[in-house]
DNA sequence: GCCGTTTTCGGCCCGACTGTTTTCAGTCG
């Protein structure tokens, strides 16, 4: 058994803490396995040294027991307690878990009245209006929890695209250590950018001859000989819509498009890559974010590919929470982290007072943090360094769509990000009136998060999307991608639309901590998708742009 | 399960919302 890496362990510390509270246990020890899993995932050292260094006992969150835990699951890939609650807890009950509106205390009810123990049995159990005759359900209930069994259902077939990206790499680890494998390739929906993927693909070339490496059961190797490597990546990319409308076009040239080769009028090609494939067919080279469809062949025929954004035209970090709030790092430790990755600025957007389960900024926090950013900024400017603190704030959108502070306390920042954290029931007309009135105050500079969807767990609340950009559009409020791998919202399928209304859209992290600051780079991913170009995007002006941007839009107050 | 001590137990983030709850439990962010 390999070793298993931090992210993994923390995966299975997870998976303890969920079956434990399906056992009934305390939550407070099944938080203590979720803080255990959270801060793995946010180490900055290889597990294994801290292991071999008995060093584990040091970080607070971890005791005797669960380092003993994280131990074992490191070097032998499982613990007695895990295989233990495995087989008390049926992994059925874990999917009913996942239902919306359906905590721990409601799915051990469930199991033990009616005998529920997975989605199978709750959707017959609802359908057969069951539920209903139990204490605490009602009607309403009973008909969400069909309506999110579907989604449940399809989100368990998928993993978000940060994973992908993590089997993805090890895999081609994996393969540049085989002696037979000349070079791999990251396909599918991985290389497409989609925000979620169901199947986690690799292209390999072997020597003719070579043995074929195992499945790993995590992410496919697609195995192809010398030469082929070129069409076969294009077709393993996909998408099929996309590689149809290329087959179709290699045809209408007397061509033939197959995934082993590509055979021209004047006889087969050589396809060492997949830009000589475009190449050969004279079709401009299509990033893959694109390929999602016929469509993206059109505009590369006609010339009419976007210039799509590019990390490297992301210049500094906006929203983004410190200690003072609920991330993990102070103001300090963030800017440093932000000036490592090289970029020039870093917009410091924590909680607003309403987010009290966020540790939400009163006002006399905001005066300190004020006072730490200028002083900050007076540093970086006593030592020539091209660097700026901008103060921003994440303003809760009240249920009546203001915003949460009065306007005095308002204008004391640079800029504002409204967001949803609350009311997430609304019906669609209502909740649209609320977030547009948001973007109509004159002292929110970019809509956060617009849909609140949170990728393969809930659905965004309902909301009129296209009635929401038109009223950023009417206000100069930029929209924008939260780059958080669970969101990715707005959703690139709304990007061009966004764009087409005249909206500015905004590249922003999130992040709670140092290494989610690197997040940006999901948000420019899918931008790219979405064909967003740099100067649609709000964080690729430089601090200087920038600031210039935030008193313009503060003169309308 | 972790932690801190006024140290070996008692508290652990907390406020809002929902429902059938007539005073609170469950869920969520």
């Amino acid at each position: 058994m390999a070793l298993l890496d931090a992210n993994e362990v923390a995966d299975l510390l997870e998976e303890i803490g969920d079956r434990l509270e399906l056992t009934g246990e305390s939550p407070f020890k099944v938080r203590a396995y979720r803080n255990a899993a959270d801060l793995l995932r946010e180490l900055n050292e290889p597990l294994a040294e801290l292991v071999a260094s008995r060093r584990l006992m040091k970080f607070p969150g971890i005791g005797e027991a669960i380092a003993e835990k994280i131990s074992s699951l490191h070097k032998k890939g499982t613990h007695p307690t895990l295989e233990r609650l495995r087989e008390e807890v049926p992994d059925g009950l874990l999917d009913v878990f996942r239902i919306p509106g359906l905590g721990p205390k409601k799915v051990l009810q469930l199991r033990d009245t009616l005998g529920i123990e997975d989605l199978d049995a709750l959707e017959r159990a609802a359908q057969s209006d069951k539920l209903v005759t139990l204490k605490g359900f009602t009607a309403k209930m009973q008909a969400k929890v069909l309506e999110s069994i579907g989604f449940v259902r399809a989100s368990a077939k998928r993993i978000l695209l940060i994973e992908a990206d993590f089997l993805a790499r090890e895999r081609i680890h994996q393969l540049k250590a085989d002696p037979g494998c000349l070079r791999s390739e990251v396909t599918g929906e991985t290389r497409r950018r989609c925000e979620t993927v169901g199947e986690t693909a690799v292209l390999a070339e072997f020597d003719p001859g070579a043995k074929l490496p195992a499945d790993d059961g995590r992410a496919r190797v697609a195995a192809c000989a010398p030469g082929q490597f070129g069409t076969k990546m294009l077709f393993e990319t996909g998408a099929p819509d996309f590689v149809e409308a290329m087959m179709r076009h290699a045809e209408k040239q007397g061509a033939k498009l197959t995934p082993e080769g590509l055979t021209l009028k004047s006889g087969p090609a050589e396809t060492p890559t997949e830009e000589r494939v475009f190449m050969a067919l004279g079709v401009p080279f299509v990033p893959p974010e694109l390929r999602e469809d016929a469509g993206a062949l059109e505009q590369a025929l006609n010339g009419s590919l976007p210039d799509l954004i590019v990390e490297k035209d992301v210049k500094g970090i906006l929203h983004s929470h410190t200690t003072y709030s609920d991330g993990q790092a102070s103001l300090e430790a963030m800017c440093e982290a932000v000036r490592a990755l090289g970029l020039g600025y870093y917009g410091v957007c924590d909680h607003s007072q309403s987010a009290s389960y966020a540790g939400g900024l009163k006002e006399d926090k905001i005066k300190a943090q004020h006072a730490e950013a200028e002083k900050l900024n007076a540093a970086y400017e006593k030592k020539g360094v091209a660097f700026r603190v901008f103060k921003g704030i994440e303003s809760d959108i009240r249920e009546d769509g203001s915003l949460d502070y009065p306007d005095e306390v308002l204008k004391r920042f640079d800029f504002v990000v409204a967001s949803v954290h609350s009311r997430f029931d609304l019906d669609e007309k209502t909740q649209t009136s609320r977030v547009a009135k948001a973007a109509q105050n004159p002292f929110t500079t970019i809509l956060g998060h617009m849909t609140g969807r949170l990728l393969l767990r809930r659905t965004g609340y309902k909301l009129d999307i296209a009635r929401v950009l038109e009223a950023c559009a009417a206000n100069g409020v930029a929209v924008e991608i939260n780059a958080h791998p669970v969101r990715l919202d707005l959703d690139w399928r709304w990007h061009t639309r966004a764009r087409e209304l005249g909206c500015l859209l905004s590249i922003n992290p999130d992040a709670h901590t140092i290494p989610e600051l690197e997040h940006y780079r999901y948000g420019v991913a899918v931008a790219r998708k979405g064909g967003v170009t740099a100067k649609d995007n709000l964080t690729s002006l430089d601090a200087g742009e920038l600031a210039k941007h935030f008193s313009a839009r503060k003169a309308r107050t």
